[in-house]
DNA sequence: TTGTAGGCGTTATCAC
DNA sequence: GTGATAACGCCTACAA
């Protein structure tokens, strides 16, 4: 293994001053500081990191936690972009990137506490959906800088988020109906218990009422099943809608069953607006028009919150919320 | 923040004591070594593990190698599962999982490098998609460890893998069919240029030729249209079959659409197995068999064979095979 | 069985 | 601008 004294011995300077080469030292000569590089390059070197580490008693490195036995936790297509985009800034900084499972058994302790207290991580991004006050309180005593994904809900203390900006992902979708000229526009799939889906209802909600329309709003969970059989029903109702934004994309997918069952058509009948599932969205016939989720840029934001808290703990906690886009596919008409 | 130091002064005992009990030595009283554990419980003690690395020259991180922007480096659904499996083990071993984007974009270097060189981690496991000659070269000219997870192709060296016995599994489909008295089985999607898809359509061959069947063979891309267009085809050729064996899932979706639009019934007048993707099997209309691949597994052995060759550098390479099972849904019937 | 001392590779603090 | 030296927290001879 070749150190920094090899480097030194090679270039003939004491390690101090590869060391304050490494480092980009403004008190070095241009000349000693060229020659070092030389010998650096040529005896391929690096520096140590665990060396380095135990001096200024960091780790460079950032955690992404997870729970992979909660369904909540991630669902498994946004996971990769997410992290994706936390990856991106993490290595620009030059972290490392942990992934680590919240429930993973450990001999004594939970990996939290190990990776937090063996000073094995600098700061934590979490999902909103494992983040509860015990939790908080935990990081918090530590000292550990974290981050969640997702809004949290039913917590005390205030803490750093970011989120996709779901109201105004529905209120668009609403609108953008309501300009290709859909009239009775439903919302199918609001689920009190989740917070993502209250904020769609809320978008869709404010949409409606400033449009001056009627609220046709069917509670329901998110399976297709669900999507199926609530659409059954609204079809046989008093007020059949000419358009339906879903909750949640698998809904959908139930949604486009039913419909083609009762030999209506879509888009023309009735247009159908979904949330983004990419692959989801393009596999179904027709593909679903989807109000597009930015998750990589979810997580490169969270990261970015992540290193501001790293880098000065005095920042304030801050809630960021990212924008979406409608992307058009089959299932909305253009004109109506 | 609490060293070694402290937990001796507490417990009256020197460093190398406490050094001795957290390491198990046998040349210990168990009466002192009561007395030093009481203390670090107290204090709330863990070794600093970048000491630790510092005096052994490890890391205890272990590192999954991803490229993000290749779509064959690892599928969406997939990954998350992969990692989880991989985890598991990792963190049984007390190690970290870093996760690591094989194109990220560093200053001078590359991640690799970076990773490796600097002593970052002690293992790699990677898909065999980004797997070449060139890097099989720098990682065994750096020493490190490291596993494929899939079959490699094109490559001369001799590495370790974890694969899905993808042969085995069409082999079983098709008996599966034929047992259930499907007589005509086509196999659809063979690409050529993918490992897995040649391994799979071998296994159908295998089970077809030993039947002393007839083979119907086509070959065309993984999208659905790919799908839907070539069942399309075949089901204005000379002979139609009465089953389909899909190489691939997302091609499932086009076959099954073809199918119902010439007015077929699934499974009835034509059966369909396709390969694991258990979203998309469940979302379809009707749900589709398929053939189960355990990638929790995958990734589990992977970090299992890995761990042989950090632990025993001498162990030799060696290429593992997972076995697949087959999910009934309602693409296939019970009794034809 | 336990304690002392030296060192792992790097950086910060002094001198020069 | 550069070099010696002492840390960082832990482990491991060696000594007792």
């Amino acid at each position: 293994m070749v150190t920094i004294k090899d480097v030194a011995k090679a270039a003939g300077v004491s390690s101090s001053t590869v060391s304050r080469t490494i480092n980009n030292s403004p008190s070095i000569s241009s000349k000693t500081k060229e020659k070092v590089i030389k010998e650096i390059k040529r005896l391929n070197f690096s520096p140590n990191s665990m060396a380095k580490g135990l001096i200024n008693n960091k780790s460079y490195t950032v955690t992404l936690l997870v729970d992979v036995d909660d369904e909540k936790s991630f669902q498994n297509p946004f996971f990769y972009e997410i992290m994706h985009g936390i990856e991106r800034l993490v290595y620009k900084k030059e972290f490392s990137l942990i992934v680590a499972n919240l429930n993973t058994t450990m001999k004594k302790q939970s990996v939290l506490e190990w990776l937090v207290k063996a000073k094995r991580t600098e700061g934590v991004i979490l999902p909103s959906s494992i983040l509860n006050s015990k939790l908080v309180d935990e990081l918090k005593k530590d000292g550990v800088p974290f981050v969640s994904i997702g809004e949290p809900t039913n917590l005390k203390e205030s803490v750093s988020w970011v989120d996709i900006d779901n109201k105004k992902g529905t209120e668009m979708a609403t609108y953008s109906l309501l300009d290709k000229g859909y009239e009775n526009i439903a919302f199918l799939g609001l689920d009190k218990t989740k917070l993502f889906s209250k904020r769609r209802y809320d978008g869709y909600m404010n949409a409606i009422l400033e449009s001056k329309q009627e609220v046709i709003n069917v509670e329901c969970g998110n399976s297709k099943d669900d999507g199926y059989h609530n659409m059954k029903k609204l079809l046989n109702g008093p007020v059949i809608p000419d358009a339906v934004i879903c909750a949640d994309n698998i809904i959908s997918i139930g949604v486009i069953r039913a419909i083609q069952e009762a030999g209506l058509s879509i888009p023309e009948d009735i247009g159908i607006i979904s949330f983004d599932n990419q692959q989801i969205a393009e596999l179904s016939y027709p593909t679903i028009t989807t109000v597009n989720v930015d998750v990589y840029e979810l997580g490169y934001q969270s990261a970015k919150l992540l290193f501001e808290l790293i880098e000065n703990p005095q920042t304030r906690y801050q809630g960021l919320l990212i924008s979406t886009k409608i992307e058009e596919r089959e299932s909305t008409i253009k004109n109506k």
